[in-house]
RNA sequence: GGUCCCAUCGUCUAAAGGUUAGGACACCACCCUUUCACGGUGGGAAUAUGGGUUCGAAUCCCGUUGGGAUCACCA
């Protein structure tokens, strides 16, 4: 048997975690095997909720995670048309077909009506009338113009049963399953309707979707055998949290995808996490570039309860597929976002290698190196530091000899920098610390930074060193 | 409310009846060190609860509690 999954989003915004990983684990199991298919399917029957660009950010987001489709609406394949509002006349046609076969009817009531008459909290469910009305009789309303619905019809009694690949075998009783709207009074049908149809005509080996289709299944299973259909296998996946109560929503502007590649992370390290949001390998390794996942995922290891997004451990991940990168990517990489603070001719190159060892997402950056266009006012308390064995007095004298030395130096490289200054400490009676310290903060102004001394001087260049250096010496009066 | 699903460190998870309940993130300490980081070493931290079954239960069964889902002409 071929597998063939589906990634089958409705086009509402844009593309959350959650949706992401499901995608994910379809791409995966279609993968994992050598000639499985991955399906693009845009599920845009709901007119009122369809929002426009909406299915580029979705191919957008597939491409720059590598998830390639091999049959899609802009690739196409023979199982076409992949969007639903193009497929509106195939729905029609085997929702009349059900009617015909049983399994559906044709429906008067409004939603009003039918709304009324249920009841949650008392488990009251909506009766239809118009299950009762002659075939003939239904056939003659809708010639006279009257508008309908089709409605699934379920009269069987007892307990349901299906297996999944997730959650195991599945019972559920028929009393529970209410007979929804298959085929709308607009002619498009539901997802309830539409995904059962596409789903057996494109061949779906595997549906993959959210936990909270699993009581509803069933009724799917019911439209499958009406028609004399074999139902795929349905592996149902449990829900990415926010937190302990709330599923992550781009309601309430949890991240997605393009905020979080916005905010610095890079593709390949948000697959690897959310690809462990539900799934282990079964080892302590947790390292998997996608080509790794598609040889290591297996559905049988996929988890039941749900998993709480945590961004420190997302933003940890990330930092290490950083330092993974090779210098120049990283380079490439940080370019733009040293940019947007550094208009000052500096030594990119070093800089971004010594960034390389310290920011966990891109969007670190500017903030770490602000003080490299400029020197903020700072105190000169900072010039005493009990572990370097500083203060204001030693800095100054520091500050004196350094400037003087490095003023002769003309290799301007970390390497003899540091051997230079090494040297004037050796000379000068000093510890390594008690040079490099005051170095640092007169060429930064900050108590952190960015690499040494020596690595800060090369960044900024002879000149604007010794030009800060000068500027500390002033300030210590 | 009916039904369905879920329940191991704060978080992601391993342990498919026998482990000192393992790993990772986070946190803390130490080491490395021209600051910070990176890296290294170590530490604290969990089987929701009550009953069974069994020589033996995180693991199987039942109850309780807690959480989630579903009951749309949304998907």
């Amino acid at each position: 048997m071929t597998i063939r999954t589906r990634f089958a989003p409705s086009p509402t915004g844009y593309m959350h975690i959650g949706n992401l990983r499901t995608a994910l684990y379809e791409y995966l199991i279609a993968k994992g095997n050598s000639d499985g298919k991955f399906i693009l399917r845009i599920e845009d029957t709901d007119q009122k909720r369809y929002v426009e660009g909406a299915t580029d950010i979705i191919y957008a987001t597939l491409k720059r995670v590598g998830m390639n489709w091999d049959e899609g609406p802009d690739i196409g394949g023979k199982y076409g048309p992949y969007v639903q509002s193009e497929r509106k006349e195939i729905y029609a046609e085997y929702a009349h077909k059900l009617v015909e076969l049983g399994g559906a009817h044709y429906c008067f009531c409004s939603k009003e009506e039918a709304d009324e008459e249920k009841d949650e909290e008392q488990n009251i469910k909506f009766e239809d009338p118009c299950k009762n009305i002659p075939l003939e009789e239904a056939k003659k309303r809708i010639e006279a113009g009257e508008p309908y619905v089709i409605r699934q019809t379920i009269n069987k009694q007892g307990k349901s049963k299906y297996h999944d690949e997730v959650y195991g075998d599945i019972e559920i009783d028929y009393d529970e399953l209410d007979e929804g709207v298959l085929l709308k009074s607009d002619g498009f049908p539901t997802y309830n309707f539409a995904n059962v149809v596409d789903d057996h005509l494109m061949e779906i080996s595997h549906v993959v979707r959210g936990n909270e289709y699993i009581s509803s299944t069933p009724k799917y299973n019911l439209i499958y055998e009406s028609f004399g259909w074999t139902p795929p296998h349905y592996v149902h996946v449990p829900p990415v949290m926010k937190d302990a109560q709330h599923k992550l929503s781009k309601r309430n502007g949890d991240a997605s995808f393009q905020d979080l590649i916005a905010k610095g992370y890079l593709p390949e390290a948000i697959i690897n996490y959310i690809a462990l949001l539900g799934w282990n390998p079964g080892t302590d390794e947790e390292i998997f570039s996608l080509e790794e996942l598609k040889e290591r995922f297996s559905v049988e290891r996929l988890n039941r309860s749900p998993a709480i997004f945590d961004i420190v451990k997302l933003t940890w991940m990330n930092g290490q597929y950083i330092r993974k990168l090779s210098e120049e990517e990283f380079y490439e990489m940080a370019l733009p976002y040293i940019k947007k603070v550094i208009t000052r001719d500096v030594d990119n190159k070093l800089l971004s290698k010594v960034l390389q060892l310290r920011v966990e997402t891109l969007a670190d950056i500017p903030s770490q190196i602000g003080f490299l266009e400029q020197v903020e006012d700072y105190s000169n308390d900072l010039y005493i530091n009990k572990k370097m064995k500083t203060d204001g007095e030693i800095s100054k004298q520091a500050l004196g000899y350094a400037a003087a030395a490095l003023e002769q130096t003309e290799e301007w490289n970390n390497d003899n920098l540091f051997a230079v200054l090494k040297h004037v400490a050796e000379e000068k009676g000093l510890k390594n610390g008690q040079i490099m310290y005051p170095v640092r903060i007169a060429l930064s102004g900050k108590e952190t930074t960015p690499g040494g001394a020596t690595e800060l001087a090369v960044i900024l260049g002879k000149d604007e060193s010794l030009k800060r250096l000068k500027n500390a010496l002033l300030k210590l009066g």
